[in-house]
RNA sequence: GGCGGCGUAGCCAAGCGGUCUAAGGCGAAGGUCUGCAAAACCUUUAUUCGUCGGUUCGAAUCCGACCGCCGCCUCCA
C-alpha cells in the first residue's frame, strides 16, 4: 500500500487515487530564462522517480509539466541580450530539454505553455472576476484574497499575520498587500495579448490553473513543486482553482527540499549554484539521480563535488554488474549452475521501500543488496547459466533502471568509441594473452598501460580478460 | 515576529515506540583471488542517535526545555 506525505494534511495518507488506474500528476516546471541549476535537476529528477514508481504499481499516470515561457525574468533576459522574449525562451526551452534527456527523465505528456494557453488563462480570470474573486485596476487584475476564506490552510500561513511581519512590498493599486496579479498591464516595450482589460500578460500563478484545469480537469491527483512554492505560488493556485472551479484543487501535494550548498539553498539570486549542464559533464546521470536517491525527497541535501564522486562511485558498481549481465546474455550459456536467488523477496523489500512514501533511499539501499548478492553467486560459481542472469536483470530493468535509473544497461554496453574499434582491442587482448604466456608481463602491461591512456580498461579473469570504456 | 524543517559513524544518509548491541553508499584497515593491476567477494569500522530532563515495562523514535543549523513569509525547484 502506497503511502504519500501530503503537504496539505501534514500527514502520510495512504494514496487513492480519484479514478483508479488513472493518475493525474502536475509539476511545476521551468521558467525557460537560463539554464536550469543542479538544484532544480533534483525537483526534476524526483518528480520522475515519482512518477516512475506510479506506472511500476500499475498506474496509468498522465504526466504534465508546464514550461512558463513569458515571465518578468524572461523579458528581462530579453532586454539583457537584445533578443525577442520568445527567442530567449525558445533558447532555453530547447536547452532544457536537452538537458533533462542525458539527465534520463522520462518525457511528461505534455509541456503546456504559457503563451500557447492565453486564451485559456483570460478565460479563467473572466470567471475568477465574475465572481467577484478578482477586481480590475486600469488593466492590472488582481487575485482578492480576502474574499477566499481557505487562503493560507496548503502553507499554514495566517493572513494577518503574513500581513503584519511581511517584506511584501506596498502596491497602491491593491486592496490587500496579499494580492496578486493575474493579469499583467503591458509597459511600453513588453510582449502582451489583448485581452477585456487591455493589453497585457498573464501573472504567473494563473497559467498553471489555467493549464492543469485544461489537461487534468479541475480536480486531480497529484501536484508537485519545489518547497520554495507552497507560498505563495501553490496556495494561489488553490485560491484559483477552487474559486473558479466551485472544486477541490488537488488530492495530494508533494514537495522537494532543497540542494544545499554548504547549508545555504542553492539559488540563482544566491549566485552559488552549478547549472545541471555543468555537472552533466563531469558526472554520469546515473550518478546524480543516485546521489539524489540516496536522500529523503522531502528533505534538504548538501551539494559538493566530494559527494558526487562518491555516488559516481557507488553508479559504477552497478554499471560494472550491468556490464557483466549483458555479457553473459550475451554468452547465452545453457551448461552450468542456476545459483539460487530469492528475488521476490528483494521485490517485495524494494516495493515496501517505495511505498513508504518513496523512500528511494531504503529502495536503493535494497538494490545495493540485490547487487552484492548477485556478484556473490557470480564469485562463488565457476559457470552460471544465462538465465540466471535473464531473471537478475529483469528485475534490475525494472527497479533499478525503470523507477530509480540508477543504472542503464543500454550504456553499460561495451562498445568501443571514437577511433577505436572493437576488433582492434580484441585483437590486443589477444596478443597479450599470448605475453602473458611467455611470463612477459612488460609487454602485457605496457598493452594494459596503453589502452587505459585511450580510455580502455583490461580487466582479467578466470573467464579471460575483458575491456571497459572509462572516462 | 509568524509558520515549517533539520541535528544519527571520518563523510553522505535511511530508520520515526520493541525485529536497533541502528540499513545502504563513499572512505579507511585487514583478507580472498591475481604475475601485477582492476573488478568482485569476505571481515572490521556508532552499545550509540545535538544536550539535559520527562512519559513508558521499553525511546534514535513520543513530550518539554535548551544549544546549533536551515527554509518560507518578495522572484525562486
Amino acid at each position: 500500500m502506497l503511502t504519500i506525505y501530503n503537504t496539505l494534511t501534514k500527514k502520510k495518507e495512504k494514496f487513492e487515487p480519484i479514478n483508479p488506474p488513472d493518475v493525474k500528476m502536475y509539476t511545476c516546471g521551468p521558467t525557460v530564462y537560463d539554464y536550469f541549476h543542479i538544484g532544480n535537476a533534483r525537483s526534476f529528477v524526483m518528480a520522475d522517480m515519482v512518477r516512475r514508481y506510479l506506472e511500476f504499481k500499475g498506474y496509468n499516470v498522465t504526466f504534465v509539466m508546464n514550461l512558463t515561457d513569458v515571465d518578468d525574468k524572461i523579458i528581462k533576459k530579453s532586454r539583457e541580450e537584445q533578443l525577442n522574449f520568445n527567442e530567449v525562451s525558445k533558447k532555453y526551452i530547447k536547452a532544457f530539454f536537452e538537458d533533462i534527456k542525458k539527465l534520463k527523465i522520462k518525457k511528461a505528456d505534455i509541456y503546456p505553455k504559457a503563451t500557447e494557453n492565453i486564451n485559456d488563462i483570460i478565460k479563467m480570470i473572466e470567471i475568477l472576476e465574475e465572481k467577484g474573486f478578482a477586481y480590475n485596476v486600469d488593466g492590472n487584475v488582481f487575485y482578492d484574497v480576502a474574499k477566499f476564506k481557505e487562503y493560507g490552510k496548503l502553507s499554514g500561513k495566517n493572513i494577518d499575520e503574513l500581513v503584519s511581519g511581511s517584506r511584501i512590498e506596498i502596491n497602491e493599486e491593491k486592496k490587500n498587500p496579499l494580492d496578486f496579479a493575474l493579469w499583467k498591464k503591458a509597459k511600453e516595450g513588453e510582449p502582451y495579448w489583448e485581452s477585456k482589460w487591455g493589453k497585457g500578460r498573464p501573472g504567473w500563478h494563473i497559467e498553471c490553473s489555467a493549464m492543469s484545469c485544461k489537461h487534468l480537469g479541475g480536480y486531480f491527483d497529484i501536484h508537485a513543486g519545489g518547497n520554495d512554492l507552497i507560498f505563495p505560488h501553490h496556495e494561489n493556485e488553490i485560491a484559483q482553482s477552487v474559486a473558479a472551479n466551485d472544486k477541490p484543487f488537488v488530492k495530494y501535494w508533494l514537495h522537494f527540499g532543497f540542494l544545499n550548498i554548504e547549508d545555504e539553498k542553492m539559488s540563482k539570486s544566491l549566485g552559488n549554484f552549478f547549472t545541471t549542464r555543468e555537472v552533466l559533464k563531469k558526472y554520469s546521470a546515473e550518478a546524480i539521480r543516485l546521489f539524489f536517491a540516496q536522500a529523503y525527497y522531502r528533505g534538504p541535501l548538501n551539494f559538493s563535488y566530494e559527494l558526487l564522486d562518491a555516488a559516481e562511485r557507488g553508479a559504477s558498481k552497478l554499471k560494472n554488474l550491468a556490464e557483466i549481465i549483458n555479457r553473459e546474455i550475451k554468452k547465452n550459456r545453457t551448461d552450468g549452475n542456476l545459483p539460487a536467488i530469492n528475488i521476490s523477496i528483494f521485490e517485495e523489500k524494494f516495493t515496501a521501500a517505495m511505498d513508504d512514501d518513496f523512500n528511494t533511499a531504503q529502495g536503493v539501499a535494497v538494490i545495493f543488496d540485490f547487487a552484492k548478492e548477485v556478484n556473490r553467486l557470480i564469485a562463488e560459481n565457476e559457470k552460471i547459466k544465462a538465465d540466471f542472469y535473464l531473471n537478475v536483470k529483469n528485475f534490475l530493468e525494472r527497479t533499478a533502471a525503470g523507477v530509480l535509473g540508477i543504472i542503464d544497461f543500454e550504456a553499460a554496453k561495451t562498445v568501443a568509441g571514437e577511433g577505436l574499434s572493437s576488433d582492434l582491442i580484441e585483437l590486443l587482448i589477444e596478443i597479450r594473452l599470448n605475453a602473458k604466456k611467455n611470463k612477459n608481463f612488460a609487454l602485457a602491461d605496457e598493452i594494459r598501460n596503453k589502452l587505459k591512456k585511450l580510455g580502455v580498461e583490461l580487466r582479467d579473469s578466470k573467464e579471460g580478460t575483458t575491456y571497459k570504456m572509462v572516462k
